[in-house]
DNA sequence: CTATCTATTTATAAATC
DNA sequence: TGATTTATAAATAGATA
C-alpha cells in the first residue's frame, strides 16, 4: 500500500522505522476498533514503539480485564489459539513456566496494592 | 475496502458477524506480524470471537512477557499511552484500582502455579 | 516528531463456487 | 460451512512541508 512495494523485514534506518511505526501503529489500532465495534467483540492490543513507549488499545473492557480473561483460561486453550505457532521461540514452550514467572513478576505489585487498598 | 463503504456499527446478522471477524481478524494479525518485523517491536493482539473463541498474536516475545512488560509500568505511563481516551468506561478510572481487581483474580491461579512449581 | 499529498499496493464486501 | 473471485474502499511508502 504506498509507492512500492515493501519487504517485510526489519527497517534498518531508525528515522524510517520510527516514521513507519507511527503511520502503521495507528492504522493497527484503528483496526482493532473497529473489529471491536463491527462484531462486538472483547480486543486487547499492547505495543511498544521502538524508542521503547508504550501504546495500547482495548475496545469494550480495561486492558487488565481483556487479558484476565485471557490468563484464566485453561493452558491448552491457550496454547491452540496462537497464530503463527511457527514462529521459532514457541518451540517448547512450557507455558505454565512462563505464566508462572509472569505472575512471580506480578506479585510486588500486587502487594504494594494490596497494602494502598487499605488507604482506599 | 470492498464493493460498498462499510458503517462502523455492530453487525447484527451473527453470520455476517462471525464472517467479518474471521476475515478482519486475518487481516489484523497479519498487520500485527509486519509491523513487529519492520519495526523489530513487541506487541501482542488478544481477541475473542463472536462465539467466545480466544486467538492471539504475539511478535518477539511471548504474550505474558508483553503484558509483564506493559503492567510493570508506573500508572501515569499505562494511563498517557491509552489509545482513544475519550471512550466511555475510561472516564473516571482508577487505574490502580482494576489492577488489584485484576491481580486478585490471578491469585489463586498464581497460587496453584506455586504448588505445581515444587514438582517441577 | 506530525501532517499532507498521491501513486500504488493491500484489504475486504459481496458475490460466487 | 469454507475457498475463490472481483470490484472497490482503505492503507500506506516515499516525498514534501
Amino acid at each position: 500500500m504506498g509507492r512500492v512495494k515493501l519487504e517485510i523485514k526489519r527497517i534498518e534506518n531508525p528515522t524510517n522505522r520510527q516514521v513507519t511505526f507511527s503511520k502503521r501503529r495507528n492504522g493497527l489500532i484503528k483496526k482493532a476498533y473497529e473489529l471491536s465495534i463491527l462484531c462486538d467483540i472483547d480486543i486487547a492490543v499492547i505495543m511498544f514503539s521502538p524508542s521503547g513507549r508504550v501504546n495500547h488499545f482495548s475496545g469494550r473492557r480495561r486492558i487488565e480485564d481483556v487479558f484476565t480473561r485471557y490468563i484464566n483460561l485453561p493452558d491448552q486453550v491457550r496454547d491452540n489459539a496462537v497464530s503463527f505457532p511457527e514462529l521459532p521461540y514457541r518451540r517448547g514452550i512450557q507455558n505454565k513456566e512462563y505464566l508462572l514467572r509472569t505472575l512471580q513478576q506480578l506479585r510486588s505489585e500486587n502487594d504494594i496494592a494490596l497494602q494502598l487498598a487499605k488507604f482506599v
